[in-house]
Formats: C-alpha cells, sequence, structure tokens
DNA sequence: GCTACATTGTGCTCGCGCGCGCAATCACAG
DNA sequence: CTGTGATTGCGCGCGCGAGCACAATGTAGC
C-alpha cells in the first residue's frame, strides 16, 4: 500500500479535481471513468489507476460518486486546509498575481509580498503592504508560510530562493526563466510561457529553413 | 533521419537555449554538455541524446561551439523569425500579458488584443487597440497570425479557442482553467498556477490524513 | 431473490524515454 | 607527425508509466 506513487500521477490529480468541482456545479451526482476521460482528454483506464493508488472510490456498474471522489481527492492533495503563500517580486507580474481571483477560492492565500525595490516597498496593494526582502526572515519567523511565488527578475531569483529555502519554504512556485537549484526536500515548479512558445513553434513552422 | 522525434526532447530545447543565451551574454565560447547538465540539474547524456536528433554540433574533446549551437537550436526551433500573436481576454491577467517585457526580445510580438466586454472595446494599451471578439475572423483574414494566447474566464475558453482554430491559429497558449479540445493539428500548452499549487500541497502536506 | 448489465479495480504486456558505457573523434603538446 | 587526454555520438539495456483485457463487484429490473 505504501506504494510508490509517480509524480505524474500526483501532477494528473489536481486536474480531476477541477474536472470534477465543475460536474459538482453542474448537479451531476455519478461520474463514470469513461466520461470523465473524455472530458480530459485521457484513458479511462488512466483515471481508474491513477485513482486505484490511493483507494477505492468507485462503484461497479454506476461509477464515481463527484462529491464524494472530490472529497477523496481533496483530502489526498491536503488542500483540506488554507495555505498561506508569501509572494516575492511585486513588479507588473507581481502585482497581477496578487490580484488573481484563482487562489483564494482554492485555499491559497496571499499573506505577504516582498520586493528589494526602495521604490515599491511600503506600498499597498490589496490589502497588503510590500515590505522590504530584507525584512523577509524575521517576517517569516512570526509568520511562518511552506509556499512561495517568486516574480523576480532571472538575474535574482537564485537568491531570492535560497533566501526562502534558508526560511522554511517548502514548495516555490517559480516565474523567473531560470532553471533553480533548489535541495531534495524543496518542491519547486516553473511557470514560463516563452519557453511554451518556443516548443509549439516547432511543429508549426513551415519548412522553410532548408539546412539539413 | 526523419526520425520520430519524442515531444519531451522538443520541450527542453527551449531549456537549453535559455541556457545558452545566458552563457553567451557571459562571454563564454564553449561549453561540453557536463556543464550546461549541472546548470539545468540533467544529466549530460541526456542533453547529448536531445541533441543528436538533429545533427552532430559538438567537437570531442571541447564540447560545443555556444554561439553555434545557440543558433542550431534556434533554427531548429523556428525562432529565427518573429511570431506574431493574438491575444483574447484583456482582463486583469490579459493586460499583465500585454506589458511583460519577456515576450518581444525572443522575437513574440502581440499584434492584436481582443475582448468580449463592450467597456474593455475600444481601449488602448501599449499601443494597441482592443477590438471585439465579433471581429476576429475580419482582423485574422488581413492579418494572420498562427498563434495565440487566451486570457479569457474558464466558461468561455472553449468557445474562444473553437473561434481562433476556425480562424487559422496552430498553437494557443491557454492560461483558462479548462482542459480544452483541439483538432491534433493544434498545440496547445496549458499554463494554471493553481494546478501547480494543488500538485505540490501532497508533498508537503503533513501526515494528518492518513493515506500514504 | 435472482438475473442481466454496467463499470470498476488490477495483473500484465508493451513501448518508450533515460542513462550507461564505450568506440570514435578532435585538440593540443612535443 | 605521433601520442595523450578529453568529450562527443550513440547502441543497448533497463525501468517505468500507459493502456488492454478480464475478473470482481455493485446496480437495477422483474
Amino acid at each position: 500500500m505504501a506504494l510508490e506513487i509517480p509524480d505524474v500521477v500526483i501532477d494528473r490529480l489536481p486536474v480531476y479535481t477541477r474536472a470534477l468541482s465543475l460536474l459538482e456545479a453542474e448537479g451531476r451526482d455519478v461520474v463514470n471513468s469513461q466520461e470523465l476521460g473524455e472530458r480530459l482528454g485521457v484513458t479511462p483506464a488512466q483515471i481508474r489507476k491513477d485513482l486505484s493508488y490511493f483507494g477505492r472510490f468507485g462503484k461497479q456498474g454506476r461509477g464515481y460518486n463527484v462529491a464524494r471522489l472530490l472529497q477523496e481527492l481533496r483530502t489526498i492533495l491536503g488542500l483540506t486546509r488554507e495555505w498561506p503563500l508569501v509572494l516575492v517580486g511585486i513588479g507588473q507580474l507581481g502585482r497581477a498575481i496578487v490580484g488573481y481571483a484563482g487562489f483564494m477560492p482554492q485555499g491559497f492565500r496571499i499573506i505577504e509580498a516582498f520586493d528589494a525595490d526602495p521604490n515599491i516597498i511600503g506600498s499597498k496593494l490589496d490589502g497588503l503592504t510590500v515590505k522590504s526582502i530584507q525584512s523577509l526572515p524575521e517576517v517569516l519567523r512570526k509568520r511562518p508560510a511552506e509556499m512561495a511565488i517568486v516574480a523576480v527578475p532571472g538575474g535574482s531569483a537564485q537568491g531570492v530562493i535560497d533566501l526562502l529555502v534558508a526560511n522554511g519554504v517548502k514548495a516555490i512556485l517559480n516565474y523567473a526563466p531560470i532553471a533553480a537549484h533548489v535541495p531534495s526536500h524543496v518542491r519547486i515548479k516553473d511557470i514560463d510561457p516563452v519557453l511554451a512558445l518556443q516548443s509549439m513553434t516547432f511543429y508549426i513552422k513551415g519548412r522553410d529553413s532548408g539546412a539539413k
């Protein structure tokens, strides 16, 4: 039972959660792996296999109870509590992140915002006062957070990440365009729209660049 | 030669490109797979294998010429030209995307912005005039774009994506929190910070909920 | 309560991507 | 021009994740 669960499986669980929330909002009581798979573009077998890592949540002949499965997945992922976040980097991107309405409903609340620019420190946005990055250790000591969002320029990102890790942060959502190094007990996920665009061009570019 | 190249390989090439740009900016002439791998957190063998899909770019005993390899990768990915983009959805997120300074240096230029809200249509930002989503087919006919960014609410995202596909868009960067359906000739990449956060909580949550 | 049916849970196979290990190859020294 | 050392390019094996196929099991109808 204490089976090793592949990371890819964990990555899919939030996707299932999102789809189930939608189904619940539509008033659906049950759903089978077939329909869920069609909605998400994965095979039914994949969904059943993934869920079987954690238990038996379905009923043969009927499918899965939407509310029940949703609750189970939230428990597995640790989404039954609220997660405080700190945000570092209050440039244009950082401000958009603070204002993003999608975090709160899912239990992610930004409780502190930091920046290095004296012109930005002290300013208020959305009820938060931007604090100096210098004060981060002290602030985190008083009000710990295990998760952080990094939205600073590439050049200062590794330093910021080291600082966060040194102060107890265990999971980082990194918007900076670097491949950051973190200790193995720290989770990091990168979001870089440029990389996403640059890989798609490969598939849609015509055969103009002849050299082959 | 017309070997089947795995998608994961293509996804890594932009990462290599980014690292090589940095090395070039540092004034480095050559780099070996060992050092490149350490910087990026991948094995040297992986890098050499990935590159070998496309040719022989290194010199035994020395490594890779930074400028040469960078140029080769850009050619492979189709990054030697400029890519016009259209953006749909000019909410807070959309405005942040328009203002993001990271696209232009990489050759991605947002040439049109669309929204459905009459209060937003007609407003200007960063030299762009927001146009009605209704006018999208006509605008794209005059000024085609193969790539698009979708930053609309989840409820209207699939409709917007269908519209884009119907008007010639071949690659979509999707910020909406849905699993969109597209024809097989269309590439789509999703960016959803909430999903990223929700998968990381699994690893850092304490053993309060029994599952293991 | 019994039968027919639908759908799950899972053992198993297959394919693929990752990385090892080495021969091939290049730079450079003398 | 030959020898030495370093690094690439790549054949090969291994491990793992994806999906098939079927037995197990619950539902619904009568």
